[in-house]
Order: C-alpha cells, then structure tokens, then sequence
DNA sequence: TACTTTGTTCATTTTTTCTTGAACAAAGTA
DNA sequence: TACTTTGTTCAAGAAAAAATGAACAAAGTA
C-alpha cells in the first residue's frame, strides 16, 4: 500500500497550486462524487475548495486557488448555489460575494433530489400518461395486452421512487436508523 | 397540453424506424434515466427495447429496430449484463444469442448498487485514510484541527451513504413501507 | 479443412460537454 | 459623470465521451 507519494500527483488535479496536499486529495474526493451525479469537475473542485477553506472564500479566491476561469467559477457557483450546496456569507466589511460550503449531507442531498431528481420523476409521470394514450390508440389488440402490462410495470417503478426519496432523506438526516445528532455543523456561525 | 402529436417526433429519437410510437416513446423514459445516472444513451435503448419486446430478442433484433452500430450494441449488452438489466436466455433451437430485460427493480437497482456505487464507497475509504495521514504528516499544527474536523465530516457522510444502500434495496423490494408483493415479473417463463 | 455465422474489439470519427476569456452589466466611489 | 471593482454571459476552442465499422476471434457446419 504505497500512498506515501511525496506530492499532489496522484493524476488527475495537476494544475492547483495553491493548495496543500490533503485539501487536493479532498478535491479528488468530491470531483469524483460529482462526476458520479453528471456534474463537471470544476463543480466539484469549487465545492471541494470551500469545504475545505478554514472560512468564506471569496470568488477571486476561489479562481487563484483552483487556476480556474472566472467563467468557470461563475457558473460552478450558481448552480451549487442553486443546489443550496453553497451560500453567500454577508461579510460587512467587504464589497465582495463571500461563499461557504454547506456541511449538512442531509440539506446537500435535498437540494440535490429536488432540484435534479424530482424534475425527472414528475416529467416520467407525464411520459407514462402519453405512453398509455397511445397504447389505447395505435396498438393492435393483439399486443395490447402485453404492452399495458409493460406501462404497468413502469408506473409501479415510479411509486417507489417516490417513495424512496423521504426515506433516503430520512437516513441521511441521522433518523431513526442511526443514533447520531441530527445535522453536524459545528463550527461556522452566520454572523 | 399537446401530448397527441403524430408520430416519433418527440425530438430525440429519430433515426429509429423499426418500432410503434408507444416503444420509441418508452425508449425515451429509459434514455433519459440512464442519462441521469451517466450511462450512454446506447444503454438506455437497449434496455428499453427489451423492456418493450414481447419476447427475448436476438443481437441482430437489436441493432435493427434501434438502428444503432454493432459496435454499440455489443457494449452495451456487455455493460446490461454485467450491471445485471439484461439476461442471456437460452434457446435451444437457435444458435444466436437471445436477451431479455430484468424486470425486477430491486434486481435493477442491486445491480447498479454493487457496480457503480459500492466501488465508489470503498476506493473513497481509502482516500479518505490516506488524507488523514497526509493531515497528520503536512498541516501545520494551527489547521490541524481544522482539517480533521472536515475529513471526520467526510467520514460520518460515508457512514450514512453505507447505512442508505440496504435500506433503498428494501424500499424497492417492496418492505415493510410498502405493502405489494415482492418481486414482479409476471410473464416471462425461464425456459 | 474451408466456409459461414455470430459476436467482440478497438482505432477513428462524430457528437456532446466543459472550459475559456473577452465583452458586458451592475453597482459602488470619487 | 467618469472610473473602478465585482461578477455574469456567451461564442469559440478544447477536451471528453460515445458511436461507428472494419478487422478479428470463436465456434459451428459441410
């Protein structure tokens, strides 16, 4: 087990220089979880840096600390702001954006489900409503049978997925299951 | 709402020719929720097609009705088979090779679970035992702290991302929160 | 063995997605 | 108002992912 390599080279993050080694290595970790979800790596290292960061980051910090563009970090910070995966820190003192991280799986993992997942599965909903109209108008009878057995099938597989989403929230916010205190956050206050 | 429009213009899938409008309009559903978990849209036809198909399905079947490559069609059987979605069924008559669609969702789901998710889950333990050496090694001491409270955070969302994985299984299996028969597959006799 | 049928592999091309950076907007300052 | 600072947008370029199809393997047949 030879992960005692000397510096950030472990493949992929090469262009960050401004970074100690464990926070690339924390990177690696979230570039890769969001890249699981469909989401570009820059996302993942704009969420990384500042779950990493001791306090709020400001937007040209994030951009010298990553070497990203401007450009980049823009749009990397809406939609993780969108995702309630990052929040704008008022800062009195300063005319600048100041962005933290949010620490709470249970509040990452919402904003995620209803702002990616859920879209999906009402939008499957309405695909299963037009799929049965045109079972009932275009199919010969004799596959009829067999197809309406298929859109059932279909419709059973999305109830659960309904189903599924408050319980996931559920396990991940600390409930029942686990013994734990419902969201660690700790440390930072909002002002 | 104008869902009753003629034919397969739906506006993604055009080239496909060989199949009812019903069919090309499941194939839709499952392109995009493979989309949604970063599979090709290749994977999501095939399935979809043996999803809708009456009976298993020969290579050549497949490519014809999706007009797709061969190429894509190998892969993609290859990745369904492996991820569980697809079957081999043996048909003693022929010599080709014939395929059919899991329709069992918690199998689906296990499938996906085991080969893209716990991978993820395990390679990021180690990650994440490898950070906390370079923490203790590298930070100086005024951020160690700092530090070890973020990877204990990255440890505790590992801990419930492990503790979700029986408990989505068992949701959609059917358990306890809902209150339907287990595994549903009706037709379909294995030989 | 020579031939056919069935399916796989992989280098190349095509398509899609991501990043960049210059132009632009918004809002504060002097 | 003119100037600066901060952040956004979007067309163009770069990079990554997927599809293609020809060459290849494997296994049955005559």
């Amino acid at each position: 087990m030879n992960m005692a390599e000397p510096n950030q080279s472990t493949g992929s993050i090469d262009r960050i220089s401004e970074l100690s080694d464990w926070e690339t290595s924390t990177l690696e970790i979230f570039v890769r979880a969001v890249g699981l979800v469909g989401l570009p790596r820059s996302v993942g290292e704009i969420y990384g840096v500042l779950f990493c960061a001791t306090g709020p980051l400001t937007f040209d910090e994030i951009t010298e600390r990553l070497g990203i563009s401007r450009g980049s970090v823009s749009q990397g910070l809406k939609l993780l702001r969108q995702l309630g995966a990052v929040k704008l820190q008022y800062i009195p003192s300063s005319r600048k954006d100041h962005y933290i991280a949010e620490l709470s799986i249970k509040r990452l993992m919402r904003g995620f489900v209803k702002d990616q997942f859920k879209p999906h599965l009402e939008s499957g909903q309405a695909r299963i409503e037009a799929i049965e109209q045109l079972i009932d108008q275009e199919v010969s009878d004799s596959e009829k049978n067999h197809a309406r057995k298929r859109v059932a099938t279909l419709r059973v597989w999305q109830q659960r997925m309904r189903k599924l989403m408050p319980v996931i929230l559920a396990v991940l916010g600390g409930a029942s299951v686990l013994m734990e205190s419902d969201d660690q956050e700790s440390d930072r206050q909002v002002i």
